[in-house]
DNA sequence: TTGCCTAATGTAAGCGCTTACACTTGACTA
DNA sequence: TAGTCAAGTGTAAGCGCTTACATTAGGCAA
């Protein structure tokens, strides 16, 4: 990598303004410790110059970097983006920067990009799920890093943690299943292991198959990859069951549309033949024919409560809370009654 | 923002190894010129720990970072997920460690992120297509900032520069609908203004009407947001004019989506009543009913490519070249006939 | 006038790391 | 045998910045 060998450093505009290191330096961090007129100048000979603090001096020698960093299981994917974007934004609002890490859903990953992002000076951490090994745990309690924990709320976390609860979420949507008296019933979920979304939406399922006593033979899973073709093929795998079920609760938006788009080149109706129903309410939601029935997930409200803790809990704001939000089922048209 | 307080340092890690800050610093960076039972020694002591190098330290002392920043319109559309996701895998491979900006399609801000990315220490910068304020390049000039444009090509530029010809794809795509027989063309596009992919595929439409003759009076334009909803609206405009485009032509998938998607809620047959043709080739244009026909574009291989060249460049490689990608027209079933 | 206080600014230490250079040791060559 | 060299390691300077503390100057009260 080569030198950034032309920038200007603090000395430079301190020199040429006439004035001490420590002046310039509190122009930026204390502007009203300094008097106008000099400050002025100072700004002046910063715009002449184009100068731009170093990054690594002032971390090292102020112990703190504003910036957070936020591990997501992928970029390429919808589901993470609006949410992210709104996290960015109020970041933003704060002056505060944003490192983005993927993790590619590999817990040995995510410990990596961790220690990474908090080697590259990241003052918090933005995490997704809970599930991770002890040791990830202990290594940011051992370093004492400040993180919340989003896309997953849990009563017994012990982080700080904002979401909504999965478990709940999939019990919800799959009483309203049961409303439509379906009785035999697939699932179409991502890998479950450290993926505790996905593991709390299956057990969510469970429980309210339980509670309206239908025996879970009447369950038939198939986990799989996030991705349009992994739903398309996990459909047709189900179509060739027999008795086929009555309907197929997808993990996410994406599966749910490979479901629905493999549906209709097999000539089977939705929801006439089976329902479908997704998770997430992403654009992609509407897009689709027939149009989802979904469960609506706040993204953009998560993302932007989670910065705010975040934020909080940096700057040392006493009684900082985790925070639950609701979701909602959004009725559409893939889910009918059962034939 | 609180310390870091608890974090071990190099230092740390020599007075327990029992050698020199030096020797436990060469054992990250040169770890040949360190014989293996010290190496295994310190190691082992850097596990105890949980030591992380401090990257602020490590920046101010070798004047490199190994982390280059990413500035992108915005995060959440799934046009740049999936370009952005391989410049990273590619990035990673090579221990070099992305920043993720977004500029929400604003020139000023743009140039604020690229301060900020820059002293955030990153090494160089990718920036998407060609089109900003000079201020904007006399910066990187001035700065001596390595970067890769990418997203468009363009023969003249002079900047290093991978991806397709946005001029020529919009020109192989009109030749297409030309060939269908189309005379009265609609365009909807994204905001023309400092976003020359938009501007360029516009281009090359008009370039591909006037070599076959057809006057500019045939062609409609309408330019708004990169939305579903927008997209929707604007295909309603344009069906309500006399005569009535026979083709629209969408500056995106997201557009040519939110087109289809109105057209069925107006119980307009697409390609039957009116063709309709998108840009980009993402997921969605295979789940919308009729299928997209529209410019492939190999988003994957230009994130990678554009990680490649940004890598030699700042490894001081000589002649690195700028690369223009091929893209292709995929035919799928929403572009028929002109009536 | 003297003494005290405050506001503005300067001085200089040191944050954690890399690396040029110096040193030590032991092997090899002439 | 002395001389040369390379490999492994240590010493210490200094990267650009913040900030505790020191200094200066001017205003005001006694």
């Amino acid at each position: 990598m080569n030198k950034r060998s032309s920038a200007p450093t603090l000395q430079d505009v301190a020199r040429m303004a006439k004035v001490s290191t420590a002046t310039v330096s509190r122009c930026f961090n204390t502007p009203d410790k300094v008097i106008e007129t000099t400050r002025d100048r100072v700004l002046e000979i910063v715009e002449e110059l184009g100068y731009t603090p170093h990054f690594g001096g002032r971390t090292l020698a102020s112990n703190r970097s504003n910036t957070v960093g936020a591990i997501i299981p992928t970029i390429d994917n919808a589901i993470f983006a609006r949410g992210i974007q709104a996290f960015q934004e109020t970041l933003a609002q704060n002056n505060v920067t944003l490192l983005i890490a993927s993790s590619g859903y590999d817990p040995e990953r995510e410990f990596q990009q961790i220690r990474s992002l908090i080697s590259q000076g990241a003052d918090g951490l933005l995490l997704i799920g809970h599930a991770r090994p002890i040791k990830t745990y202990d290594f940011l309690q051992r370093r004492q890093i400040p993180y919340v924990v989003t896309w997953n709320y849990r009563e017994d976390s012990n982080s700080f943690n904002v979401g909504f609860d999965n478990r709940k979420a999939g019990s919800k949507i799959t009483n309203e299943i049961l409303k439509f008296g379906h009785k035999r019933i697939a699932v179409i979920t991502g890998h479950t292991e450290f993926n505790d979304r996905a593991l709390d939406r299956l057990n969510g399922v469970r429980d309210a198959m339980k509670s309206s006593g239908i025996s879970e033979l009447n369950l038939a899973i198939i986990s799989t990859t996030y991705s349009l073709k992994s739903g398309a093929d996990a459909f047709e795998d189900f179509m060739t069951r027999k008795p086929r079920p009555t309907v197929i609760m997808c993990g996410n938006d994406v599966l749910a549309t490979g479901a629905i788009t493999r549906a209709n080149e097999m000539g089977i109706k939705v929801p006439y033949d089976v329902s479908v129903t997704g998770f997430d309410d992403i654009d992609l939601a509407e897009v689709v024919q027939p149009k989802l029935t979904t469960v609506h997930v706040p993204h953009r409200r998560m993302g932007k409560s989670s910065a705010k803790l975040l934020l909080d809990i940096l700057n040392g704001k006493q009684d900082c809370q985790s925070l639950e939000l609701e979701i909602e089922i959004v009725l559409r048209q893939s889910l009918g009654n059962a034939f």
